[in-house]
DNA sequence: GGTGTCATGTAAACAGTTACATGATTTT
DNA sequence: AAAATCATGTAACTGTTTACATGACACC
């Protein structure tokens, strides 16, 4: 899988410039990339390469130059194989749990200390991302269909987070009803 | 966060090769890491570097001579600094939902069976863990509170794939209602 | 005779991040 | 006067994966 298709994707509901796919990925968090010129600015030369996509430049007074982004019938035909092939497994990169593997070592209340940290930090990002779907910058609503998908992504994310949350509580209950 | 720190973990709790780091940080869901040779290598040797390890050469007849590393007292020290520092968040890589953001063009039937093609994935993924915490190869147990925390390590990873069935299931659900 | 385990390592490629660079305009 | 927005791109680095390479022994 690659940044690649989801640029392809973002193409698919409206032609834009690198400059504003830095916006939506960022924006994003299904698409989980940062969203840095690197990889959008090579990966729009790559696609340009396999004829997935054209561009057009539009110069602007008072602004620099852009270059438009416009998927092709051979682009199209590529993402749609993409979105029918076989799903990855989701990844769940969570360094906490090695710091935890190893935090026998501690005294309670450090133990503790570590734990609420992450616990607010949770909290925080729970919060965010509630906020972030509230405000909805970019999101295609092209079907019920689609407007359907969409919430359902959100609330991927948003149960993710929930249940990290409910489990580091739970931890933290169980340490305080051990140490009594 | 670098898997030197869990490398450093591991150490702290038995001396290892690195033929025993790999086929731990292989075993384990909660070091994410894929436990390939190349990293393996290249962090103990940058651990010999700083001085967080030591090892020592055991020649063998009948198989190949291995390395031991220990930690060291200056390894403990950062060890444990890096476990009391601030953790970072949870990154949730998911490119299922990059697939279904753009799956609005599926027919029905194909929407379905991306969907079962995941779920399907999910369980699996879900029985294997809960398989590999059964025969719990490799976990420290040197405190009622570190058992306990291994234990919840585990649950963590259990409960965010049998977060994800909920949801894919639920999306089934919704799906099939609006259908008809 | 082939496959698997033990054990170390390297090469090449790909993926991803941070920071740098430019330059005009608009907002605070 | 400083900071943010628009807009493109590059450089250097870190992280991660896949594959290659060697060699002995054990098991089927």
């Amino acid at each position: 899988m690659s940044i690649k298709m989801a640029i392809l994707g973002i193409l698919s509901w409206k032609s834009s410039t690198g400059y504003d796919l830095k916006k939506i990925i960022e924006e994003s968090t299904a698409m989980y990339w940062s969203g840095n010129n690197n990889q959008i600015y090579k990966s729009l030369v790559q696609l340009l390469d396999e004829e997935f996509v054209t561009n057009e430049v539009q110069h602007q007074d008072s602004s620099p130059s852009k270059k438009i982004y416009t998927i092709t019938n051979k682009g199209r035909a590529a993402l749609k194989e993409w979105v029918l092939s076989p799903p990855d497994l989701p990844e769940f990169k969570k360094g906490f749990l090695t710091q935890l593997a190893w935090a026998d070592q501690l005294a309670p209340k450090e133990l503790e200390q570590l734990i609420s940290a992450y616990e607010n930090e949770i909290s925080l990002q729970l919060a965010m991302q509630q906020e972030k779907q509230r405000r909805a910058l970019f999101a295609p609503a092209r079907t019920p269909r689609e407007i359907m998908l969409w919430q359902m992504i959100d609330d991927n994310i948003v149960s993710s987070f929930n249940n990290e949350l409910i489990w580091i509580q739970n931890l933290r209950k169980t340490l305080q009803g051990n140490e009594q």
